[in-house]
DNA sequence: CTGTTAGCGCGTTCAA
DNA sequence: TTGAACGCGCTAACAG
């Protein structure tokens, strides 16, 4: 049976209050004698406050929600560690709830934290909630009349707070940068275009080429899902168009980038002598693939920290108002990029480290 | 302000009892006019029962804690989803503790948990608590009274459950499969030998080939720590050693096998033609190197769903007897290893498909 | 069929 | 200095 407070008032012969007291550095004045008991008897007993009873009382379970689509994803599991190592330093814990991408589980997630009485909830939201079900999900939200703060993925409702990159400017940067290797037909694998998130990668895509006096072509664009398998298909699809083939592929993240070096690999063509590749994300392993992966990183560690500070701070009651951070994305220049052929002296070297294929 | 059992009565005009009885499904008697209206308050209201009371009353929070060196590593990142998966069969939730392979964190950790009232801890122990500090360790979680269950890692003091697998047998696994392949002068890049885990490991490699009849050789045998760079470093150590260098390389993780590989081919060696690798864990990515990896897949995601199926059987009573889960590692073959160039005939296809170097 | 009461473990008045 | 009493939200005796 685990010992509760009135153990150790039994065992020290004092009351309840005075042990309370004592315990929480409310009793300076007790003689020492008094509290020297205390301490005793809290060692002897191996006694701890009961959390779940304080909870109850104090109405703070210093415990916060985490929701995302899966802890497997690395991208997740580096958000969870900011959100974890934040709280940490508060005394909070935090309880995982995984969504799996599905609008039902979702919701039961948000229930089962509101249940169990969390602070607050960092949540990315599940693909599902993206479509015709997302006023239901937000809604849901909203209910709980709790601090969220929605991380990565967002409509920008303003009912709650938010913390993602800019993901158009991230776009910006990769194109920019093949732009200016001199890459002019530049393919673009996207995430789910039903999520907010890839459509303003899209829309980085398209509207960093305007910039460029290059008008988009649709048939340069296909749609993946994120997985390696589709970022392996896309690269078949987009390299078959004959002259009209990129010479440049974006992808809207690591994973599918991988997926994409296969495909081109398979298709007998070189990363990137024959065709330039960036990813999106930089996850662990980009910098490890046999060409390491040029890629739009993006702080998610210090998101999900952030994310959990902003909570916080809500809870405290400091801030009332929404916030709103949006962090800037960072090109990774590794070695899947290089210049045009045809802007290369005939001959020399690309210009970049390491080639492993010649 | 949150809605309580106490505002659904008085909006209804019933008792606190009624209500209760009846949102908890033991109200059957009541006129259907009663029961109507209870539930219809308590869609009005939003109502949901405070898990927190309940844990309180119960004296079962319905929680799980978890303990893991770092949720960023796959190989836990899966662990916790077999446990959260399995957990929320039960309606359970888990708590997420990283320990960051710290003794001093994780110490806070379990008591942390403690505090919270969890029902239960799985707990894949620090780096750390493998030293001299072990039982102190075993110790601390010993004195919760609480069913624990020990994954992956372990002293086998018989004092918790334990779920992991043979690792001895792992290594035997891959060890045989490369001295089928003609192998004879084996290398070996090791984990922290602090740790049984490792030490398992190595010692299903020393005697794998000792019933072969090869006497083991120190210089084949190199410490890493789990590490990209030490797999890299253990490689080049390794194939230094000129005549008596290594025909093939096992390391204790894929992570360090990555390294390898890196190694090998700045050493002009090729994968699997000039040396053969085979690593262990099989992470997500290892199936998508260049020269997809050989390894020793374990069952991770279903340890992490079994360590909770035992414990929640220890809270619900069934066994007291502590419980001893070893699963079996599997061979994974793919293409990192091949036979031993002097058995292969002069000319001949190594039997090894889509050979991406030749 | 319904309401009263007690108590889960704790912190906090308020008297003594 | 200390102890009794109250309440956090809830369930479960036991009465009525």
């Amino acid at each position: 049976m685990r010992p509760t407070i009135k153990d150790i008032a039994k065992k020290t012969g004092l009351s309840i209050t005075t042990v309370s007291l004592i315990l929480n550095h409310k009793g300076d004045k007790f003689p020492q004698k008094t509290q020297q008991a205390v301490f005793k008897a809290v060692k002897a007993l191996n006694y701890r406050p009961n959390q779940l009873a304080i909870s109850l009382l104090t109405r703070q379970s210093r415990t916060m929600g985490l929701i995302i689509p899966d802890i497997c994803n690395m991208f997740f599991s580096e958000l969870a560690k900011g959100v974890e190592d934040r709280c940490r330093q508060e005394q909070y814990n935090v309880i995982l709830c995984s969504s799996n991408d599905e609008f039902l589980l979702e919701q039961q997630c948000i229930t089962t934290l509101y249940d169990r009485g969390v602070d607050g909830i960092v949540i990315v939201m599940s693909a599902e909630s993206f479509g015709p079900k997302n006023e239901e999900c937000l809604a849901a939200l909203g209910a709980l009349r709790l601090p969220v703060i929605l991380a990565d993925c967002f409509n920008d409702t303003g009912a709650f707070s938010v913390v993602a990159i800019d993901n158009s400017e991230g776009s910006c940067l990769a194109i920019r940068y093949l732009l200016d290797l001199g890459h002019r037909r530049i393919g673009c694998i996207t995430g789910p275009l039903g999520i907010t998130t890839n459509r303003d990668r899209l829309a980085g895509y398209t509207g960093c080429l305007a910039g460029a006096n290059i008008t988009a072509d649709d048939t340069l664009v296909y749609e993946g899902d994120f997985r390696y398998q589709s970022g392996y298909d896309g690269a078949l699809y987009l390299m078959k168009q004959k002259k009209k083939a990129p010479t440049a592929l974006f992808c809207h993240n690591d994973m599918m980038a991988f997926g994409a070096a296969k495909g081109l690999r398979d298709l007998g063509l070189r990363i990137p002598q024959d065709v330039s590749l960036v990813g999106f994300d930089d996850i662990f392993f980009s910098q490890y693939m046999d060409v390491p992966l040029t890629t739009i990183a993006q702080p998610v560690y210090e998101m999900g920290f952030e994310a959990c500070t902003v909570l916080l701070e809500e809870i405290a009651g400091k801030s009332c108002a929404r916030q709103r951070r949006i962090h800037s994305p960072r090109l990774v220049i590794r070695q899947s990029a290089a210049p045009l052929p045809s802007m290369r002296l005939p001959g020399a070297s690309s210009g970049v480290l390491n080639q492993t294929f010649e």
